[in-house]
DNA sequence: AAACGTTTGTGCACGTTTTCACAAAGCCAG
DNA sequence: CTGGCTTTGTGAAAACGTGCACAAACGTTT
């Protein structure tokens, strides 16, 4: 049977706990484990035995009861699920302060994402190179989109230029759409949106910490009222 | 009566969204927006309607049925629901490429956290200075973290290096950790740790790439089983 | 002061995600 | 080849998050 690709739909909680296993994965196999068991995987992951298990189900069934998972056949799945079988060139616009470092960054290469274009509106930074690339000018986007064949963008561009980066983006050709700016983006159906706010994560943390400062000074304050603040939580992946 | 803080705990899902409410109450009031409805606020949110309502009924009843909320007072309190009444130093491990963009990216500081400190463990790396900051060596943390009272980490290191990062933070006194490394990383209960890792979302984004590819070619292939791949899904905010 | 249009705050139903718990399946020892 | 130990795969329950729909509340107009 020729049908062993796309079967059902898989969670996208799911989807966003995959590329985790899958560095894990490697990780183990580069050292030498050849077999894994969800217990051991869940421990380096972080999170629940049973959600392991469940999460690799959507898979298929690649485990061996009373054994575990054979890893390097466990890294060819997810690795094909997920489509990094081949890598995928990325185009950044904005090569300003952030642009500049995630071009810079291994982090994209080294997983498959090499940086195939970047562009910039700004003609005083058309021509310099960065992270081993010519930034060519926002008008060329089209042609750097095709020439090699690009479908994901990023947008390193200040929030105010959001939008017109993904327009440009849509226009020339992407079809999922990286965002670092603060700023909302609107897209027409079809496009995929992930959005990145290094400040949101911050903030987030920020009020972790002022619920425990008031938890700390609260536990003579909250008698009055009665309430009493629990323990603490826990913030895993990115997603 | 003295007890208005800390009101019944707020779901995670909400301390998401919040950050990116305040950020457009932010804009709309720079503008002149004086009242916005939840309808409008949605809008320029992405979401639903009902959602932001529900999000800010957590803050307490702070609208105006008929009239919407006033964007002045509702900054104020998610402010301070958020702990964003005041700045929040961090400090960064790592000055590496990535360490520096974040040292040098303004968008930490135009949003209250403004870079206390950065160390690193290389000596080459010792005495140079990024985004405005002298790097100090990572032996020197503790001074750093407590001179000025910084309680939030970010951790910019490679991979290898994120556990002693966040073993060095910990032990300095931090009490809240950002973690820019794929690396998974074990800290005491109590303390609070973020992720943001960018391939992560590339990989996120190839899985939907690699989806649409294959529902294309599958019209044709797919009649044979008899499944049918439905639309398309979109993704929101960060976490 | 009543009638009207608008918008909030929330109960309820629905969908998704997580966790539990256990039968089925494999390996190994004797 | 039987019995015991381990670990998977998955139903079912619980927890969580989302969106609808509507009563209650407010301002305005007559």
């Amino acid at each position: 049977m020729a049908a062993q690709r796309s079967r059902r739909r898989i969670p996208e909680a799911t989807v966003a706990r995959l590329p985790v296993y899958l560095r894990i994965l490697g990780e183990q196999f580069e050292i030498g484990v050849a077999n894994i068991s969800s217990e051991e995987l869940a421990e380096l992951a972080g999170v629940n035995a049973a959600k392991v298990r469940k999460d690799l189900s959507y898979l298929g069934s690649y485990g061996t009861r009373g054994v575990g998972y054979d890893v390097e056949f466990l890294v060819y799945q997810i690795r094909r699920e997920l489509g990094l079988t081949h890598d995928w060139p990325v185009v950044i616009v904005g090569a300003g302060n952030l642009g500049q470092a995630l071009a810079g960054y291994n982090g994209f290469g080294d997983r498959g994402f090499p940086v195939g274009g970047i562009v910039d509106i700004d003609d005083s930074k058309v021509g310099s190179v960065v992270g081993g690339v010519r930034v060519r000018h926002l008008d060329e986007i089209k042609q750097v989109v095709q020439a090699r064949n690009i479908s994901i963008g990023v947008i390193a561009t200040p929030g105010a230029a959001a939008q017109d980066a993904a327009d440009s983006l849509v226009a020339a050709g992407v079809t999922s759409i990286l965002n670092f700016t603060p700023t909302v983006i609107n897209v027409p159906h079809g496009i995929s949106v992930g959005k990145v706010d290094l400040a949101v994560e911050l903030q987030i943390l920020a009020y972790h910490e002022q619920r425990r400062a008031n938890a700390a000074q609260g536990s003579v304050m909250q008698s009055l009222s009665g309430l009493l603040i629990p323990g603490e939580s826990r913030r895993g992946a990115s997603a």
